[in-house]
RNA sequence: GCCGCCAUAGCUCAGCUGGUUAGAGCGCUAGAUUGUGGAUCUAGAGGUCCCCCGUUCGAUCCGGGGUGGCGGUACCA
């Protein structure tokens, strides 16, 4: 090595994906689709790129786009932007074809999205979700099917009943019980971003990492302080309950179960505000559309589920691993949110006079790979490649009598390569193990003279190879595992070798 | 963004108070086996010891500054 090679690097955040890795999401996408469709959404597909304005995230008081995405001029000057998620540019889609898409419009979409931040476990700047939306009615049985395909798509991907939960929750109650505490009205929106901030971080820190955050605030591991939000005794114990945790941390994410008597704390918690009493009243309803379809096992009302504070204005929604796995290093991991949603009544109205109501959820595609590869789902690790038959060539010369082989596999419709490097028979054996061949076709200058090609199960040869003790069992393992065939039955026998592992 | 830890072969790491040819295991590529995947043995390829400056006769090692990676935290549509 010397001046200046480049240096093959992958950026960091962003991921290779190998032919595995490609067939088993190819599998989880058709599980996904499947039941998306099942529930009558229809596909649409906008590009990875759109104009920033339309994204709405330049940075305040300037020309410049927001560092969280990627973004650069065109030659008009204008600035462009990679998508960040697939509900802005649905948005925009849907204000663009307004006047011709059925109303209410229900649409699935898939693709890739792009963060330009720090990548961390389980987090990348280039990450595939896959959204379904209704827009144009404001029903909560449209935020309730919503809840229900998610549970049901989870369990098609393999994730059995009880090892996820779709929490739910209401923007207006949250709103609610800051009105109830004093951080009602303008002025003390910042406050209540606080506030709403420290509820998120509930499954991560804790009650009493909650506790500081709403309080005085919080100095972490590295010694990095966080202010909090400032509230005095009574207004952060009247929170911490509210969220379910009382104030000696009593009570665990998700082990409440009963939506019904999160719903009467509620109302005590949200007190005179009209806002919060809408938000329960909405949350009433949904509950009384889950029971009576019968998802009240999958899908609770949990309090402490925030999300999207920028634009979600109703009902939000999150998809959470309940399991664990053992990491490398022995501690475990959890995987927690796979997907999420809610209520965006006011995304559209940015594109046209009036507002449109909308509700969407998103699956995170590549968290959920990670996690389904965890539990060696079926899904996944069923998808075993399958690599093509490798035709060996002992004998340079007759290279041309080796291609005619492939060539009689190919038109068959059996896939097929000739060995194209130069090493010697060990080693394209070697070769073939490694592609994932099922079978070889061999043919030296013994057989050549005989007219026969030989016929390698590469599969059972594995078996005995790795048995195979002495000279002895080559015989037998020839016998079993290799067999020679005229010329002209080649693709006979290779379709009986594939036929035995199908 | 802030705080902390780390940086030697593709990977995991050794490298004696600073001493001239920088090592191991695994992996990789081959050979031993006219012509059979494992195992074994043998050989080979692969390094600006992250970069720059300084101290020194001499720096992979010591000091300063960068850069990169990891972890935590903040932000997160």
């Amino acid at each position: 090595m010397s001046e200046q090679k480049k240096r093959a690097k992958l950026p960091r955040g962003f991921v290779d994906l190998s032919a595995a890795d490609i067939a088993a999401t190819e599998k989880m996408l058709a599980a996904i689709k499947d039941s998306y469709a099942l529930y009558g959404f229809e596909p649409v597909e906008t590009p990875l790129v759109e104009y920033t304005d339309a994204l709405g995230k330049f940075l305040p008081d300037q020309d410049r786009p927001n560092e969280g995405v990627f973004s650069f001029q065109d030659d008009d000057e204008q600035w462009l932007s990679l998508r960040y998620d697939l509900t802005a540019p649905l948005a925009r889609y849907v204000a663009e074809h307004f006047d011709r898409l059925p109303k209410p419009y229900r649409s699935y979409r898939v693709g890739n999205v792009f963060r330009n931040e720090k990548p961390g476990p389980g987090r990348y700047r280039q990450f595939m979700q896959f959204d379904a939306d209704t827009i144009g009615t404001s029903s909560v049985a449209a935020d309730a099917e919503l809840c229900m395909m998610a549970a049901d798509t989870l369990e098609r991907l393999g994730i059995e009943r009880g090892k996820y939960v779709i929490k739910v929750n209401n923007r207006k109650v949250l709103d609610g019980v800051m009105e109830s505490i004093g951080l009602g009205g303008e002025e003390n929106a910042g406050r209540r971003l606080t506030v709403l901030r420290a509820i998120d971080k509930l499954d991560r820190l804790g009650p009493e990492g909650v506790r500081l955050l709403l309080g005085p605030g919080r100095k972490d591991e590295s010694g990095d302080f966080t202010k909090g939000a400032g509230l005095d005794a009574s207004a952060v114990s009247r929170v911490l309950n509210f969220t379910g945790w009382k104030d000696a941390g009593t009570g665990a994410p998700g082990t409440s179960g009963s939506s019904e008597a999160t719903l009467a704390n509620f109302e005590d918690a949200v007190g005179q505000s009209q806002f919060g009493r809408e938000g329960v009243e909405d949350l009433k309803v949904f509950r009384n559309l889950i029971e009576t379809a019968n998802y009240q096992d999958r899908i609770l009302i949990d309090p402490s589920v925030v999300r999207g504070l920028e634009y979600y204005t109703g009902p939000v929604f999150e998809a959470d691993l309940t399991f664990e796995v053992p990491g490398e290093d022995g501690k475990p991991i959890r995987f927690g949110s796979i997907g999420g949603g809610g209520r965006y009544d006011g995304l559209v109205g940015r594109f046209r006079s009036e507002d449109v109501p909308a509700t969407g959820f998103s699956i995170g595609v590549s968290r959920l790979y990670a996690a389904l590869k965890a539990i060696n789902s079926p899904i996944v690790t069923g998808a075993a490649r399958r690599g093509p038959v490798v035709v060996l060539v002992l004998d340079q010369a007759e290279i041309a009598r080796y291609q005619n082989f492939v060539a009689q596999l190919r038109s068959a419709g059996i896939a097929a390569e000739l060995y194209l490097g130069s090493s010697g028979m060990n080693a394209q054996l070697k070769y073939a193990d490694k592609r994932g061949a099922l079978c070889a076709v061999i043919q030296g200058s013994n057989e050549r003279a005989e007219g026969k090609v030989a016929i390698r199960d590469l599969v059972l040869g594995a078996e005995l190879a790795a048995a195979t003790k002495d000279r002895a069992d080559y015989i037998e393992l020839r016998t079993r595992a290799q067999f020679s065939v005229p010329e002209s039955e080649l693709v006979a026998a290779v379709r009986e070798v594939l036929g035995r592992h199908r």
